[in-house]
DNA sequence: TGTCGTACTACGCCTGTCGTAGTAAATGTA
DNA sequence: TACATTTACTACGACAGGCGTAGTACGACA
């Protein structure tokens, strides 16, 4: 209870990443805090999640990294969304819909 | 495009048959040609994926086993849902509704 | 000086899905 | 009657994404 199974999650992580790059670029631990503000506390993405879908993207070409080197903090990579991932978020916005309309043929709420 | 990426699926095949055990029990044929009806023809679920599902299933306790023997027909392998498999159904009907909220708070339809 | 929060990287396991292949009985078609 | 198709599975192994565990290192704060 109370958790959201990692599955259903499962292929939607990148899209809520690349829906909180589309503004501006981020990095690791501050997306990870947006996941969980958004979410409203409900889902908290782990660490190893967030950056292999970070390397992953990447490879795809969904977002490209910069690094932070200038200002005084500590150094981090930072992570722009790019044309192809912007494409692909809304490709997957579309699924979403066709998803949820699938899915929602075989829940009950009356049981 | 046009097609459900499995990973958005992943989690939710084992509740779509619950779902169509709910009433009868009912054998692997049967319950792929119902997901596709039930989904418009949208979702098509593999073979092996359901057959790996009742297998998983059946080790979990939530649904059971038996042969048609008698009648005339070829031999299948039904399945009926158990209590524990309708409990688990209710639980994953709740934890959908979670889920549905926090992914559309990342899912934009107006870009 | 030590603890806590920040910001990662590396390694390897686990699970569910799926491709490929094969079997075999029942049913439809020529 | 012969053959193709549909029905109804089973076996095997690959793969991808998520995740547990662990470790590193820097900065801020007390």
């Amino acid at each position: 209870m109370s958790n959201i199974s990692s599955d259903v999650i499962r292929g939607y992580n990148d899209t809520m990443i690349l829906f909180l790059l589309w503004e501006q670029p981020s990095y690791g631990y501050e997306i990870s805090k947006q996941i969980k503000s958004l979410s409203e506390e409900k889902y908290i993405i782990k660490e190893t999640t967030l950056y292999s879908a970070f390397t992953r993207m990447e490879k795809n070409g969904y977002i490209e990294s910069f690094s932070s080197d200038e200002n005084g903090g500590k150094r981090r990579t930072y992570y722009r969304i790019t044309d192809e991932g912007r494409q692909y978020y809304r490709d997957k916005c579309a699924e979403w819909q066709l998803t949820k309309d699938v899915i929602e043929n075989f829940i009950r709420n009356d049981i």
